[in-house]
Parts: C-alpha cells; sequence; structure tokens
DNA sequence: TTGCTAATGATATAACATTACAATTGCAGC
DNA sequence: GCTGCAATTGTAATGTTATATCATTAGCAA
C-alpha cells in the first residue's frame, strides 16, 4: 500500500498548522491518518457521523477503512481539542474555535445541517455558578440547541 | 396472551393520575402497554436505556418484546411529556418535573449514575434571550452536564 | 355491523460503537 | 545500524442503539 505522508494531505495551511499546534501542545503525534480525518471534518459544512466519515476517508483513500480506526482517530481528535461530538446528534465536526473545545455551545439547524457555535461567556459563566451552588463538579457539558436558523427562516418566508 | 389491563399495572397512584392527566392533556390513549413502560421508568432510580428498558419489561410480562414496540411507547411517553431522553446517554428517564418538560437541564453523576434536574429559570432566560439575539428559533434544548455529584463527591473525600 | 384510525406485533435491517488481538511504525538508547 | 519499547494501525468479530416494512388487532363511531 502506498505510504501516505503528511505532506500529502489535502488540508488548508491555516488547519495544518492548528492541527500541528494542537497535537504539540498535547504532546501527542500528528499522524497522517489523524490528519486525513481531521482535513474531512473541516472541509465539511456540515457535522458528520463517524460512518459518512468512513466512506469520505475510503473514497479519498481508496481502499477499505474499519470502523475502529476512524473511532480511534475521532477520539485522538477530540482528546486533543480539534474536533467536537455532538451528543444529540451522533456527529462530529471541526472545531471552530478550538481554544475553548470544552466549553462549546451549538445550534444546530435541522432544515440546512450546519452548525454553529454560540459561543456566550455569560452562559458559561452562568452555568458555572448554577454548577457551584450545587456543589457539583462538572466534567462535561452539553449544550445543544436544535431548531431553524435565521437563513433558513428566511428563505422559508419569501 | 393474557390481556393486560391499565389497573393491573404496578405503579404509585400519584404516578397513575400523572400519566392519566398528561395523556388527557394531549389528546392522546393512555394504554396497559405505555403505562408499564412509563411504570418501569419512574420506578428506577437511574436511567435506562432502551435495552435495559426492554429487559425490565419482558422480564416483568414473562414475555419477549420487539425493540421497536418500546421505542415506540418511549416516543409517545417523550411527545405526551411524560418522559425525557438523555441525548448524551441515550437513556431515557420519568419526568420529576413533567409541568415543563422542554426546558429542562439536567445534572448527571458519572459515578452513581442518577440524574438531576437543574431546574434554573434564570439559565431558561438567559438562553432564550441569546436564541432570539441570533434569530435562532428553537425547537429542542439540550443542556446535560455531566460530572461528580455532591454526595459522591463528599463520599470519595472521607 | 361496517369501516375507519390508532395501536401493536413480527421480522428484518440499518446505524452507531467497542472488544480483543495481531502487526507495524517511530524513536530512544546502545 | 541494531534492539527493544511504546504508540499507532490493521483485522475481524461483536455489541448496542434505532428504524423500516408490512401484517394484525383493538377501540370507537356512523
Amino acid at each position: 500500500m502506498a505510504k501516505l505522508n503528511l505532506a500529502d494531505i489535502d488540508v488548508t495551511p491555516a488547519q495544518r498548522q492548528l492541527a500541528e499546534a494542537k497535537c504539540e501542545e498535547a504532546g501527542e503525534r500528528l499522524t497522517p491518518a489523524r490528519l486525513s480525518a481531521y482535513a474531512e471534518l473541516a472541509s465539511s459544512d456540515k457535522p458528520l457521523s463517524a460512518y459518512e466519515l468512513i466512506a469520505l476517508l475510503e473514497e479519498r483513500l481508496g481502499r477499505k477503512l474499519a470502523p475502529l480506526t476512524v473511532y480511534r482517530h475521532l477520539d485522538f481528535l477530540i482528546k486533543v481539542g480539534l474536533v467536537h461530538r455532538l451528543e444529540s446528534k451522533q456527529a462530529y465536526l471541526a472545531c471552530d474555535h478550538p481554544e475553548h473545545a470544552h466549553e462549546s455551545q451549538y445550534l444546530l439547524c435541522s432544515s440546512c445541517g450546519r452548525a454553529d457555535e454560540l459561543e456566550s461567556k455569560q452562559l458559561v459563566d452562568l452555568l458555572g455558578k448554577l454548577l457551584d451552588q450545587q456543589d457539583f463538579k462538572a466534567v462535561n457539558s452539553v449544550v445543544e440547541v436544535t431548531g431553524i436558523c435565521r437563513e433558513c427562516k428566511d428563505h422559508a418566508a419569501n
């Protein structure tokens, strides 16, 4: 099988740099397979299910991939903060704002399928305060609102 | 097969009343099978996966149940507001506060498995305000925080 | 009773995710 | 360069969650 090189992977310079930075920060190795998976997610305009990602990578690589392979890459990318999992959709996307991957809130449009980060410090702070009051030690917060985004709403109104 | 009657189902009077009220309110029929599923969830101290629920119901009924049957009952119970689905756990629980089932926030303890509602009007209001600002029409909001609850934390400290 | 609709049953399969174990790769130290 | 270790990847099987399709039954009103 043809050896895959990091340099061969089709990814924007910015994404490549970000991936390298996040891996270094985490003390982990950025391998071609990992970068490929990230590249595919980063170039998608919608979150992808694990099996959609498998299909895309298979197409690009021209060979079969075991689900486990891709799940491992996803776990890795989530760990280093490059990718986020949407719990309410069982889907994965590249983080738009990887600098605070663990406090993200998402708006998911059920019409166009897009996922946007809400990024409200106010909301993060309030939630933090409430958790403190309850004496609850948070490990992972999921805030995902499904609905209709402005663009789809405007479009439907015409 | 023995006909199952509503009256035979092992459920507290309060739960039975609530189930009847919510179904009437929604203009839907409360059937024995639906009440059984609700009773099982309501008597569990933890959220149940769909297949755990199937197993419990099979044990109680003494016969096999198709997954689809139980999924239909779950969908129904969610629709009328008696049951909530935890998106981040793929699990189901009876609503503690069925009067506002669609604006619930959950604290999920990964140590003891318990799920508690947070019930913060402040948080609901802030989230609503943010969604308005974004001109995003919310249909379903998921707020689920996983971590360690006070009891488990205190217990671990000893 | 007839006919309609909601609910249930039976079977199969799709979609999502993990376990167990073997092989290979990258790299530090000799 | 070789050796040995740990991380990574590959392969196969299986477990878990959820839905599709079509047939049948129950409740109820005309």
